[in-house]
DNA sequence: CTCTCTGCAAAGCCTTTGCAGATTG
DNA sequence: CAATCTGCAAAGGCTTTGCAGAGAG
């Protein structure tokens, strides 16, 4: 569950990111409330990669009182996206997981014995990546890498 | 719609990939029928990457007479990816995108304007993959990556 | 001949939408 | 106050499944 590698890092503190959003919204005429909040506030505070369903369930959790209709996630994890403060990555099949853009760029390991998923930079990468997109005359706006394998404490667990 | 960058290479005759296939129906008990047998050999001759239902409609056209059903193509594509013959790629919201896994291994350049799909291989960044998944103590059994951005020819279309 | 496949239609997910009341600005 | 939001439940897509007849080995 929890990460200690070096690769992750939130490069943007909450108040700041809360400050843009609220900023995002009153650009667009839409409203600041309490659910949009709460979303981008669990998100926030969470490390893993959230399905819309694991999300609505965290928040039922950490907040009991609030009725907190699973539509109203989908349609603030799809505003989120659309203002790309949230992107999602797509498995197999089972549907979108979405995690906050804020930060640092970063690609994905995931664990295919525990879901599990694990974050990493690499600086060699990036660089080949633009490198490549230009060759081919293609404007890069955005990239995602996934490694797919079994994670160390898997490897352990099951001893390969 | 055609690709002529010279990164993709077919490394395997399409009755080579055949017999491949027979050989694991068989092994597994399964059999041989019209319907797969179109199946694998419209995919080996698509280039683009095909929704399950854009691959219904080709084998619809191509063979008029012979009924397939939409759940054909679903249990096919599932046996064929579970057999590591095909490969799936995830979208955004628009569901799976399938393509012959018996090319050599190659990374995806995606148009957000057009939706084609350009595929490329790096040398460098297979190397880097290994590389960092070594570092982290990660069993690797594949990754996948995917570029997006703006294709040559919609660059030329927009100006951008 | 036996066992697997197929097409059809029904059933199942996950996601989106319509609506009336609740909330924000 | 006017406009957007929300929760609920119904509606929509895409995918899977059950079944009876068709087809492969």
């Amino acid at each position: 569950m929890s990460q200690d590698n070096d690769f992750t890092a939130k490069t943007i503190e909450y108040e700041q990111l809360l400050e843009d959003f609220k900023q995002l919204l009153k650009k667009n005429g839409l409203k600041f409330t309490i659910q949009r909040e709460v979303i981008l506030e669990t998100l926030y505070n969470s490390d893993e990669h959230l399905t819309p369903e694991a999300l609505h369930k965290k928040i039922q959790e950490n907040y009991p009182d609030l009725k907190t209709g699973i539509a109203t996630i989908y349609r603030t994890l799809g505003l989120l996206e659309n203002e790309d403060i949230v992107t999602s990555l797509s498995f197999g099949a089972q549907g979108k997981k979405y995690e906050l853009g804020a930060k640092e760029h970063h690609d994905h390991m995931i664990c295919t014995e525990c879901g599990s998923i694990t974050e990493f930079v690499d600086a060699e990468i990036e660089k080949r990546q633009h490198a490549i997109a230009d060759a081919l005359g293609f404007l890069m706006k955005d990239h995602s890498m996934q490694i797919y394998g079994v994670c160390a404490e898997c490897r352990k667990k099951l001893n390969i």
